[in-house]
DNA sequence: ATCCCTGCAAAATATTTGCACTGAT
DNA sequence: ATCAGTGCAAATATTTTGCAGGGAT
């Protein structure tokens, strides 16, 4: 039972920037890797590795789903991806430059994004108390919105 | 990608409370349920489905994966039973009442538990600040321990 | 020319469903 | 006697691994 090992994020805004990172790690830039960043790029939320592969529904083209599954493996070693669990269904992988982490309703399945200072507050809580280093990007914090708290 | 849907914990301390959960709500008592139920009494700790069905190595006696699955399903409907995710892992369970939650490191995968009080000063601060009623009995707080987070 | 990466197939892991039978009520 | 629940088999869902061939360097 592994988790994500925690990568520093390094930082990049184009699609070149990423392709950049990959040539400094010594990865071929294939067209499959291409296609993918491609993907990410145009993604505008976390997505399952079979979106990503399926194209997005036609918005990129497909590729092959073992390939995104190890390419998103690479770019997640090299801090370019991210994958988080919003609930019960595949991880959902996204840019790992973006600045979002999420609250999930348990009973809707909304999912409120909000920006990483906005849990600072609660980093900053639990490394006082625990000294732990939290991260609210694999897992979200889950538990029930407002108008689902109120029933 | 559903989400545990979040129950009302119930009150109950020994086998033969939950058996009476168990019957108020229409269900039978097997001898499945009861040896499931004897399997999460005598569990230290949240354990998967599979380990419940083996019989925690020969601690209780084993059973059949699929009714054990049926039967957590049921327990946790009922809010006897929850489950949590640790990891990458299987789903791991416990008995609700039992009063942890966790914080997992992502390096050395070491998991701390803490009550829930522990917590609590976080889940205030998210009812002030998104008006959401968080829990971390689903997803644990995941990041770096002490240890891992000095390097 | 090298060998990293691909794409297919197959395996592995985790969980759910179908169905005929059985045992709790 | 009823029918909820069982246990087996099979299906499903997600992810990983093996391998031969192809393309990036």
């Amino acid at each position: 039972m592994t988790l994500a090992p925690h990568r520093p994020t390094v930082a990049f805004t184009s699609l070149e920037d990423a392709v950049s990172i990959l040539r400094r790690a010594g990865c071929r830039i294939s067209a499959a890797r291409r296609v993918l960043l491609e993907a990410l790029f145009a993604a505008d939320g976390p997505v399952s590795a079979e979106h990503l592969a399926a194209g997005l529904d036609g918005r990129v083209v497909s590729s092959d789903l073992t390939s995104v599954y190890r390419n998103l493996e690479r770019l997640e070693e090299l801090g370019v991806v991210r994958h988080v669990h919003l609930g019960h269904g595949p991880g959902l992988y996204a840019l790992a430059g973006v600045d979002r982490e999420y609250l999930v309703c348990e009973r809707c399945h909304e999912v409120r994004t909000v920006s990483r200072r906005d849990l600072d507050v609660m980093r900053d809580h639990i490394r006082t108390r625990f000294e732990y280093e939290a991260r609210f990007s694999h897992f979200p914090i889950a538990g029930l919105c407002p108008r689902c708290a109120g029933e």
